[in-house]
Order: C-alpha cells, then structure tokens, then sequence
RNA sequence: GCCCCUGUAGCUCAGUGGAUAGAGCAAUGGUUUCCUAAACCAUGUGUCGCGUGUUCGAUUCACGCCAGGGGUACCA
C-alpha cells in the first residue's frame, strides 16, 4: 500500500513542480488515484489524473501526461513509466521491490496485513442476537458468519472491538415461550393434560420440556406452583443459551459478551431512560400506553413504548436503553449492529434514538443482510416454527460443513438475496470453491513435508532468482492482501476477501504446475531453496486468509 | 400507498466513473513414470432489466419505468 502513497506522491510533486514552471497551469486541488490496471500489459499499477486534469488545464490528456512524466524519475522500484490511451500513466514495477515486500512478509508475518483505518476506536459489533426461543437455523447463520469474519478484519484495521450477542429474554416472545413450555411441561404431568393453541408448537420445545422436568425432578403427578416455575422458566433459559453457544461455537462463531436485555430493567433503568425523555417531551401518555414521540425525530409514525396491557416495555422500548447503554453508558465510538433484512423498519426508529439523546448518528452502523432463500433441489423452503419446517444451523452443518457453510455466506454481499440450494451445496461439494482453496493450502504443506524429510534449508534463501511469470505474479499477489483487508474494512464487506482467496489459490495451483519446486539435482539446489521460501510464505498467508474466513487449515486432503 | 434490497453468461454470484465486463459451477476435448489429478490446459456464451439525464467517458452516478424479494404491530 505504501508504493501506492508514493507513486500518488511522486505524480502530485511532479504536477506542482510544472505548475511553478508554467507547463501546466495553475490548478487548486487534484487528488492523485493509483488504481491497479485489470491487465498486466498496463503495468502494475496506473493513474488517470491526465484524463481528470485535462478540461481544467485545457490540453490534451497526452500532453498532460507527457509533461507529468518527465519530472518523474525512476528509482530503485519504479523501472518503467508510460503513457497509454485515452489519458493513462501507467507504472511498472520492479521485481526487486516485490522481493522486498515478500521479505518484509516473511519478518512481519500478520503484522504486515495490518492497517490503521479504525485508529484504536472502541467499537462494538452486535451480531446474530436472537430470541433465546429455540434453537438458531439456517435464516439466521448469514449474520453470523459474516459477523465473525467482519470481526477479524475489524481487528486487523486497528479497531478494539468487542462482539455482543444480545440476548432478549424480557419481551413478549419470551413470555409467549415461556407459556408454550409451561404447557409442554403440563402435559408430561399430567396425562389428562390437553393443550389447546400454543405459540411455540416446535417439537425442540418438547425435548426443553423434557429435558428441564429431569433436572427438577418433576414427574407425572407434580404440581406446578410459583416457586417452581420460575425455576423452569429460568432452566430453559439457560438451556436454550447454551444450545446457542454450542452451535454457535461450532460454526467457529464467537462472542465477548452476552448482553441480556432483562439488564436493562435492573434499577429502574428502563424507567429512568423513559423519565429522562418523559421530561425532554419526548415520550407521552395514550391509550394508557406510552409512547415514543417519533414524528417530532422526523419519523412517519409515534412508537409504543409500554405497552397498556401489562405495563411491560415493549422491544423498541427496551432498545432505547440498550442503545443509550452502547454509546453513553459503556462509551462505544462505534457500533455496527448486524440484522437480518427482516428488521429493516428498525432502522430509521434506531436512528431517531440517537437524534432523542444526541448521539452522532456516524457512530451507529446498521448493516442488513438480505434473506436467504433456501431451497432443496430447487424447491425453496419456507421457514415456520408453527409448522416445524425448520432446519437448525446444526442440521446445515451436518449436511454442508462448516468449512463450505462460511464461504458461501461470506462470498456474497451482504445485499445480494442469495439462493442457498442445500441439496446443490452437498453434490457440488467436491467441486466447491472452498475445497479449490483449502486444496492449495494442503498441497503448500505437503511440498514443505517434503522439504522437510530431505532436510532442505530454505529461509533465507535468494529470491532474485525467482523471474519466472508464475512466481512473479504469485508475489505480487500476496503483496495485495493488505489493500483486500482494508478494502472489506472500510466498506465493512467480506466477500471481497473470499474473492481473494480464489484468485490467490489459483496462481498457487498454476505457479505449482510451472514451476517444480523440490529438485534433487545439483544445479537446481538454490533455485529449489527460494522457491521452498516462496512456497512457506504463501502457505502462510493464505493460512491467514483461512483463519479470516473462519476455515479449517487442512494439511492433507 | 410508503420504505429498503436485487435485476450482469445456461445456473450461483463478483466487479467498476475509464483502457478488451469477470469467477465458480455446468458443457466439450485433452493432460498423470515427477513435490497431492479435490489439479492443470484448451474451447464458447453477454442488448450489464428498459428509458432519459449528468459526464470527455455510465454496466457503475441521478431520475423515471418494469420485474422479483423483504418490510410497513401495544412481535422481536
């Protein structure tokens, strides 16, 4: 990234010092962009300010370009500059420069990925958060994934970040389970027991009942009273937590804190925040409601905040405490909260609790994530937990495994309505993107075992030596990672690294067929050495792509 | 009605204010005495949904339209 700084840098010196001569005339402001050409016969890096500067200056791009040349003297990176049609200046650099850069690799190891984009702000990412009402499918494996890979790419751009799950175990659905499971469990007690119409009629909720009468030791025959029921009620809690975490935790998905909402109603909490805005005018009493004055913030519509029947806070009411707590109690520079695009009415009533307690709405990021259609074999598959059409994340990474799961959630935007074909995820498993790239990793390793068992001795060896096209174009590639990690921090995307992940797999795999790497002859010994220090360095670093992504790193296939 | 997302190769999806729009899968043919053939090589496909505008230049930006999906609760 640093050459492209200085190629930015020797254009603009170059531009300045023709202006002060005459050759070009006076322009206030210019911003340099050096962009990577998509071809090679362009070189390897590019500008088009000639085409930029040449209604301000009045002349032709080639002109332009041809007087910003000349000031431009190559050094020990840059060997050769050129202007090419319509308006381009194209740079090529030398091969010295990228030996450099693979050495600096080889010393920094993940140090050298790193950028500084976040300058040490405190940043919170909120991800996944749902309902501890049964357990996580499919619908909701998206966020998650993109969420722990947007984590370490955060984490390597200079963020502290902490990830949050929050947890809503205080509103209406909750009581709504609660009711459900409580029903579950009057019908094992009781064998004359009927249940009518319950909101939760998943079968996981009989196992819950099970499971949660054993370990209170109720039987046919017990009774159900206050003392008892709040036992059950805060079992299954934990219960389905737990559950969550386990699933969570083996699609390689996890958190630093768990945030409970019913937190938010400890000491009057939630009261004082709905006080606090009952005296800016911002909340008002209707239909024995209270309400959230939202059109005053610039909404269509005023939103309840407690709710008349039972005086309890509805969700958007306890999320005004929960927001006040992100960024005025626990001090978040930044938040990005992760949703599913099914919340996206949500966002603009977020926003309006920012304006309520004057939080600079840059701080808070909201990035939805479109459903996912999945199907099996081209049938799409709708999701009820009403009629118990539900594949949980476990039964998806049973059938597809975690390693293809990921990258296939992290290989699209976030804003693409993917189809997600389970049946077409597990035949084309072995033809999968995520093996192609997993496959390059192992057949790295296995070179290195071979290294290894012939004792070669290969870290420092001279990489001068190394002209072919193949490994040219394969330490240039690595060079690129850190642009790929600030590239998906800024605009806070994973694909682009996924992206990456193939393009740098294949020039492994091509680099592999040219170039044959272990040689028992003579003549071929330093040859051999580099290119084994060639081939470490990239196992490295794609091992670290790996790891980004969340994958497994397998030595053999 | 209003709000949001999408429309790019047969399929699933990338991409970008620029120089010849890409990948994987699928299809056809070829490659293995040699570090992993889950690989490699070769072959083909596009009115970038439609229209107007902004621009030296638009698939990319703006507006309009068409199509698909999601949202629009005192649920979360």
């Amino acid at each position: 990234m640093k050459i492209k700084r200085l190629l930015s840098q020797l254009v603009s010196d170059s531009i300045i010092e023709s202006q002060v001569s005459k050759k070009l005339p006076t322009i206030d402001n210019f911003d340099v962009i050096i962009d990577r050409p998509k071809i090679a016969e362009h070189g390897d890096f590019s500008t088009n300010i000639p085409l930029v500067l040449a209604k301000k200056c009045k002349m032709s791009p080639q002109k332009i370009a041809d007087i910003i040349i000349e000031n431009i003297s190559l050094n020990k990176s840059l060997s050769y500059v050129a202007f090419a049609n319509p308006g381009f200046i194209n740079f090529f650099i030398k091969n010295d420069y990228f030996y450099d850069e693979l050495k600096k690799i080889q010393s920094q190891g993940l140090d050298y990925f790193k950028n500084t984009l976040g300058r040490k702000q405190k940043l919170q990412l909120e991800f996944v958060s749902v309902n501890p009402t049964g357990p996580l499918h499919v619908g909701h494996a998206r966020g998650a994934v993109i969420g722990s890979s947007l984590y370490k790419i955060l984490k390597l751009s200079d963020y502290y970040v902490e990830r949050e799950y929050y947890i809503n175990d205080a509103g209406n659905q909750m009581r709504l389970f609660n009711q459900s499971l409580i029903e579950r469990i009057k019908e094992l007690i009781n064998e004359n027991y009927h249940i009518e119409d319950i909101s939760y009629p998943g079968e996981y909720l009989i196992d819950l009942a099970k499971d949660v009468s054993k370990k209170l030791s109720l039987s046919k025959g017990s009774q159900l009273n206050s003392k008892n029921l709040e036992k059950i009620i805060s079992l299954a809690l934990s219960i389905t937590i737990n559950n969550i975490k386990n699933t969570l935790e083996k699609l390689n998905v996890k958190f630093d804190s768990w945030f409970n909402e019913s937190n938010l109603l400890d000491d009057n909490f939630f009261q004082k925040i709905v006080k606090k805005l009952s005296d800016d005018q911002l909340v008002f009493i209707k239909d024995e409601a209270k309400w959230f004055k939202g059109t005053k913030l610039g909404l269509e519509d005023d939103i309840v905040v407690i709710r008349s029947d039972d005086g309890g806070p509805t969700y958007f009411g306890t999320d005004l405490a929960y927001h006040y707590n992100k960024f005025l109690i626990r001090k978040f520079d930044k938040v990005i909260n992760i949703w599913g695009a099914d919340h996206h009415s949500h966002v603009s009533r977020i926003y309006s609790i920012l304006k309520a307690f004057e939080i600079n709405n840059e701080k808070l990021e909201i990035i939805l994530n479109q459903i996912v259609n999945f199907k099996n074999d081209g049938n799409s598959l709708k999701f009820s937990k009403r009629n118990n059409v539900l594949v949980t994340i476990d039964e998806l990474i049973d059938e597809v495994g975690v390693d293809a799961c990921r990258f296939i959630f992290l290989s699209r935007s976030p804003d693409t309505q993917m189809d997600f074909d389970l049946k077409l995820a597990k035949l084309q498993s072995s033809e999968n993107p995520v093996y192609y790239v997993q496959y390059a990793y192992a057949r790295m390793c296995s070179i290195i075992r071979t290294a290894k068992t012939k004792q070669i001795n290969f870290s420092n060896a001279n990489l001068n030596i190394l002209t072919h096209n193949d490994e040219i174009n394969l330490i240039k590639k690595l060079t690129q990672l850190p642009e790929i990690i600030l590239k998906c921090a800024q605009l806070r995307q994973t694909h682009h690294i996924t992206n990456f992940s193939m393009e740098l797999a294949k020039l492994l795999q091509k680099f592999y067929e040219s170039c044959r790497v272990i040689s028992d002859k003579e003549e071929e010994k330093h040859l051999s050495a580099s290119r084994l220090r060639l081939v470490e360095n990239s196992r490295l670093v794609l091992g670290y792509i790996l790891e980004i992504m969340g994958m497994s790193k397998p030595e053999k296939m």
